[in-house]
DNA sequence: CTGTTAGCGCATTCAT
DNA sequence: ATGAATGCGCTAACAG
């Protein structure tokens, strides 16, 4: 086992409560006995125990950190700008996934409650108030991430809203006539927190209205087939703006898979800005946002609200990427 | 605060050894008194304090993994099947990111072992007799994934070596004439652990020598010049060998820069199966292996020396998947 | 079967 | 400036 206060107490030949004094910069002690101390301390290898000063404190200094899944790039940015800023402000972080499973999602919140942790960073999906409150009543610091829950919990992220807008109104500057929406399906608005993709959906729809123009949206299952019907019914030059990159791949995909290539009055916008892109041709035209930014953020947020109770959002810009698709 | 033993006792009139034996199924106790007080904790909602509980077990339940990042999908994999691997066998994961730095590495195993916790799944970047000692005598269950370690610390992973040797003759059996390899430098070999990569390269050079051909190897930052070279002054079919799916990418961008297609005579590999590729055409042509069953196993090993002290390796099949550029 | 007690390692309060 | 004592919440060994 690992050296112990007790240990160097006795070596010293004085008390546990001397050496807690001198290892942990407290006043009332000899700068003498202090520099022996902590020389010795340091000799024999001495480490705090985790466990037994958490115990005694009350505090962990552990961040916990819950996201959908750990494969989209969006959460690796995520959850390596927060270790990094975590590791920075001498906390650890605790990465739970929840395979945005509504189920896993509570068992990851109470697996981090469980533990200790000081404060919990979250891509939330569930959406009703027992969770809300679970949340509230936990206590402990929290802040919302992507999905944003609720007024009172602090949210670090883009306005999801006013970037779809932009882009929306993009596309239509460069002379497309129809602007399909390609997004995931949103009918399960009450049944689970689909807070960012409707924000988006909203953005694209309010632009394509104020334009006076037809909101023409694929959210469905088949939305292979719904492309191909916009491909062949459609003598218009026409754009498919999708909610993420993923899904104007899938769009560029097929496309691609009728003429073999992207014609010029077929535009496609994607949402994201994935590293990936960089190996595809034509170069997508793509939204993008700082993501280190938000994992940050998220953290700075956290330690707001231990240290001085200071609690609120951030919002930070998006930008748009101009590639050749668009 | 939350409610505790002792309250729990004082609520049912009896001694928290006797709360402690009911709630945690221990015998010699009255079945009708454990019913009582299994009953008022679970309506007191009693969760056990983790902190308490690790201190006084010295358990903490919770294995560590560190991985170089979290962007590629090889660690993405990993880290998902661990955790549910772990979650399933009532243990917790800690993921830290080394980002192949070895300072910070090290860093990553000092924060572990100082959360005290239960074994390190590690895929390794140092390689000095320190750094295994340290691992050694920090007396912890340890397993290592990509990067083989030591004879004395267990492995799970793919014999890197055959499946190498496997894609060369695969590539030659195709009628390619020349074979080049396509590698991160491998001049680092006392400085740092490059187990995989230098098995891989020695399963190429092995059967291209054993098949009487030249060794051929693009290992330095100027890779692009040194594929122009190649694309310039080969008039044979020849074949791009690489020892991940990114190189490969790269090397497809490249000759796509050049022939604005991938030619008949010019042939690309990668090694990953990167999902991604779903997305890139031509179909790329690579290795496959189950990183799902690599994150399970690594934690069974850890699970296998916390429980019976038994320390074996675990080698995993690949398998080349066709694509369309071999 | 049940109660009591002594730790786990550290922080903290009260004496001295 | 230092020592002694108590508690954080739980486990485990011993006594009854």
């Amino acid at each position: 086992m690992s050296v112990t206060i007790k240990e160097i107490a006795n070596i010293c030949g004085v008390s546990r409560g001397t050496v807690d004094r001198a290892l942990n910069n407290r006043p009332n002690i000899n700068p003498e006995t202090k520099k022996y101390i902590i020389k010795t301390a340091k000799e024999l290898g001495y480490r705090p125990h985790f466990l037994a000063k958490s115990l005694s404190t009350g505090k962990t200094n552990t961040i916990g950190i819950i996201v959908f899944d750990v494969y989209n790039e969006y959460f690796s940015h995520l959850i390596h700008s927060s270790q990094q800023k975590s590791l920075d402000e001498n906390y650890g972080l605790n990465i739970m996934v929840s395979n945005k499973n509504k189920k896993q999602e509570l068992m990851c919140i109470d697996n981090l409650l469980e533990r200790n942790v000081d404060g919990i960073i979250i891509n939330s999906i569930n959406n009703n108030t027992s969770y809300i409150n679970k949340l509230k009543n936990s206590n402990k610091p929290i802040v919302s991430i992507g999905n944003r829950i609720d007024s009172h919990i602090p949210f670090v992220g883009i306005n999801d809203y006013q970037a779809m807008y932009d882009s929306t109104e993009y596309v239509i500057s460069k002379g497309y006539e129809d602007v399909i929406f390609v997004c995931p399906p949103l009918q399960y608005k009450n049944k689970q927190n689909i807070y960012a993709p409707s924000e988006r959906y909203r953005g694209y729809n309010d632009c394509i209205l104020s334009l006076g123009l037809k909101s023409k949206v694929i959210k469905d299952k088949d939305y292979v087939e719904k492309i191909h019907h916009y491909l062949k019914n459609s003598s218009k030059k026409i754009a498919f703006l999708c909610s993420s990159d993923i899904f104007a791949l899938n769009v560029m995909r097929e496309v691609k898979s009728v003429y073999g290539h992207i014609p010029n009055n077929i535009g496609i916008m994607g949402f994201d800005n994935l590293s990936m892109l960089q190996y595809i041709s034509p170069i997508l035209t793509t939204v993008s946002y700082p993501l280190t930014e938000v994992g940050n953020l998220a953290v700075t947020s956290i330690l707001n609200q231990i240290n001085e109770n200071k609690k609120n959002d951030y919002i930070l810009n998006h930008s748009i990427v101009v590639g050749e698709t668009i």
